[in-house]
DNA sequence: GTGCTTGCAAAGAGTTTGCACCGTC
DNA sequence: GACGGTGCAAACTCTTTGCAAGCAC
């Protein structure tokens, strides 16, 4: 029953306390190079094994997204929910303040006998200073 | 001006017609490696490199997305533009007939001044058989 | 003190690339 | 015959893993 404010029944550490800080920071998913940077300006003997072994160990709080250049971006669930726009040309994040699917969520599941658990949304285009 | 059913203007090759044939077939997409397999069992000789070549080469007619399991599928844009349930459990593939999207894009697209080009959107949870 | 966590190094998976030969146009 | 395409092998990027030492509880 042990429920601690950010990370429930894992130890804490200097490393893993510093990568939840950059992710609550982050206005936007990182990658896992992008979390390493940031950790390792405060503890600079990081490596990027941790990074990644702690997006695992703390898979419960972290949405994992592929996106189409390969890399994963990593983001804390307790964030609100959200999708982005990606631009094509400056490759600048724009979020989207409400999910477009969750009205749609229902049909879908009915209409497949399909039990939703997430989702992934990514839209691709040109932003207002690119286009 | 020239314009070829297919490929426009590329040149036409065993391997190159029987990778579009092969994505043609599929009712879903597919991983380089799985169209490897399939291309290989009409041409043996032919070697991973050539379908990522040609997944390059035949990008106006491919779309290309990175699912979070850090695999690309290719599918070629002709067919309709389609989403997916995919079950976490067994993998298998749903295709949702109608891109629930459509509707959507205008008012994201004029909310944010941005010039929306493409989008994806996956759906994970489990299939009616593995719930 | 026990067991999870870390740093380091090496291995893995997926994808890309250099090069010489081959096939299409 | 020229030029793009292919097979082969090696390289590259992102991510994962084995191991011994370190740290939290």
């Amino acid at each position: 029953m042990s429920k601690n404010q950010n990370v429930s029944d894992y130890k804490s550490t200097k490393q893993r306390n510093k990568i939840i800080q950059v992710l609550q920071d982050a206005k936007r998913p990182l990658t896992a190079e992008e979390i390493y940077l940031l950790v390792k300006d405060e503890l600079p003997s990081v490596v990027i094994s941790t990074i990644y072994r702690n997006m695992e160990a703390l898979k419960n709080i972290i949405v994992k997204t592929v996106y189409n250049d390969g890399k994963a971006r990593y983001a804390l669930t307790k964030e609100k929910h959200t999708h982005n726009l990606i631009c094509l040309k400056c490759t600048k994040i724009i979020a989207i303040e409400k999910c477009p699917l969750e009205a749609l969520e229902k049909n879908l599941s009915e209409q497949n006998s399909f039990e939703i658990l997430e989702h992934k949304l990514e839209i691709y285009g040109h932003c207002k200073d690119c286009r």
